[in-house]
DNA sequence: TGAAATGTTGGGGCG
DNA sequence: ACGCCCCAACATTTC
């Protein structure tokens, strides 16, 4: 048996991965690949067209079959039904099975045949099917290797590490690998998963599961985390077991629904489903100046700025900071939530097409089951109910670290002599911004401008 | 997986 | 004792 990776950017379309999630990769690669030294076997990595070197690497070594998990992203079903085809042509066998969801995304649809647009009943239809138990390798027996090893480059030359090193914050913050993930679930399910109902909505806790960036890389499968659900559950008596539970399982289950909806509405990570939104007409950013502002968490508004920060300095972002953040892009700011995704996909260790496009879809409004679009966060009151005492903010913008919980949130209605006792001086020359727009008159003016789609009215494109 | 405006209710201060 | 007002608390509706 040969561990092949094949790294096909070209492959992947528009959307190989992003800095963060290749960062992930290269370490996930290295785990790997570890994992199977210790047993007698190495993973052999190539960069280039999967059908080009897999063709050679069957010719070299006189392969017989393949074997791949699938994926789900249009562009990667292209290549797979293609190098499928060829590798068939060529007289080898090819098999590839489902590790990365509970449902295969064609098997599900509604009574009138068509795709679930809802997550609600998408979810309540996927509960009353059987989920198949996880594959497991049995542990610690050696894996057969070829006669001789092919001549190929390791992990560390497919050139997934960034070239300036800003990869500390996510050295720091994860463990990518099988182990990593298997500990964290682990954890999760133990310790944390009882009380997700209520602590996943804070973000200063570590009240959620954070298993997303193993699950988008394919060293946990949502099998595995439903096993051990299940476990639970066994234990417990009932399934799924309590409330926690239940809620964490809706999460897997909103991956699944953005699997489902990439797979029927193949065009979302580009276009909006709503056709009308085509033409909504999104604010003017001289320089990209609001948006650097939001990239790089100025934009005066501590709890979007604590979650940028976060979210550069480890490759991840608590999932209620990130519809704060999100929807401070598309309303606030209203700048097209494509250059969010663009972000996010650039930023996120956990950056994976189906979610990343359906949770700015879901925000801007213009998705499936989506945010309707009155549906402003206002930063302060979020800020001031899910993190009341301003630690999440205190831990990720520091220059605010000594304002008091009072007005942490909005630090430009503090007192003066409040901010000067914490150090802090605001706007361009002191050491936090002032809010780069004023949230009652952008509220209002994102009503305005997303009210005018309100039952397919169309604003017509200039 | 909102927020803000508006409406309703009920307790308490007060003339 | 009573009505009136204020306003907080809660509910409803509107965006």
């Amino acid at each position: 048996m040969l561990p092949v990776y094949v790294l096909d950017d070209a492959g992947e379309g528009a959307w190989a991965a992003g800095g963060a999630a290749r960062w992930w990769l290269h370490h996930a690669l290295a785990s790997l690949d570890d994992s199977l030294r210790a047993r007698g076997s190495r993973l052999v990595c190539f960069r280039g067209d999967a059908g080009k070197v897999l063709g050679e690497l069957a010719t070299r070594t006189g392969a017989r079959a393949i074997f791949w998990n699938r994926r789900y992203e249009p562009a990667a079903i292209a290549r797979d039904t293609r190098l499928k085809a060829e590798l068939t042509r060529a007289g080898l066998e090819v098999r590839s099975g489902n590790a990365a969801l509970l449902h295969e995304p064609h098997t599900i649809t509604n009574k009138q045949g068509r795709p679930f647009q809802v997550f609600t009943p998408f979810w309540r239809h996927c509960l009353t099917l059987p989920v198949d138990a996880p594959l497991v390798l049995t542990a610690g027996r050696q894996i057969p290797g070829p006669a001789a090893w092919p001549p190929s480059s390791g992990f560390g030359e497919l050139g997934l590490l960034p070239r300036i090193r800003w990869d500390a914050g996510l050295a720091e913050t994860w463990t990518p690998g099988e182990a990593g993930a298997a500990r964290r679930l682990r954890r999760f399910v133990d310790v944390a998963m009882s009380a997700y109902a209520e602590r996943r909505n804070l973000p200063y806790e570590d009240g959620t599961s954070m298993l997303s960036p193993w699950l988008h890389s394919g060293e946990l499968s949502p099998r595995q985390i439903w096993r051990a659900v299940e476990d639970v559950g066994r234990a417990a008596g009932l399934f799924p077991p309590g409330n926690g539970a239940r809620h964490f399982l809706s999460e897997v289950g909103w991956r699944e629904f953005a699997h489902h909806l990439l797979f029927h509405f193949p065009h979302t990570p580009e276009r909006p489903l709503r056709e009308d939104f085509e033409h909504f007409r999104w604010a003017e950013d001289p320089g990209d100046a609001r948006l650097e502002a939001w990239r790089r968490g100025r934009t005066g508004y501590p709890i979007v700025d604590a979650g940028m920060r976060q979210l550069w300095h480890t490759g991840w972002m608590h999932n209620r900071v990130r519809m704060i953040a999100a929807s401070f892009l598309v309303k606030h700011l209203r700048l097209n939530w494509t250059a969010g995704a663009a972000w996010f996909w650039d930023t996120l260790v956990d950056a994976d097409l189906a979610s990343n496009t359906l949770g700015w879809q879901w925000t801007a409004g213009c998705g499936a089951d989506a945010a309707p679009y009155f549906r402003v966060f206002a930063p302060v009151l979020q800020g001031q109910k899910f993190d009341p005492e301003g630690a999440y903010v205190r831990r990720w913008v520091p220059e605010l670290a000594r304002v008091p919980a009072a007005c942490i949130h909005a630090p430009w209605e503090a007192p003066p002599e409040v901010l000067a006792q914490a150090g802090v001086t605001l706007g361009p020359k002191g050491n936090y911004p002032r809010p780069i727009v004023d949230h009652a008159q952008a509220r209002q003016a994102a009503l305005d401008a997303f009210r005018a789609l309100r039952g397919g009215e169309v604003v017509v494109r200039e």
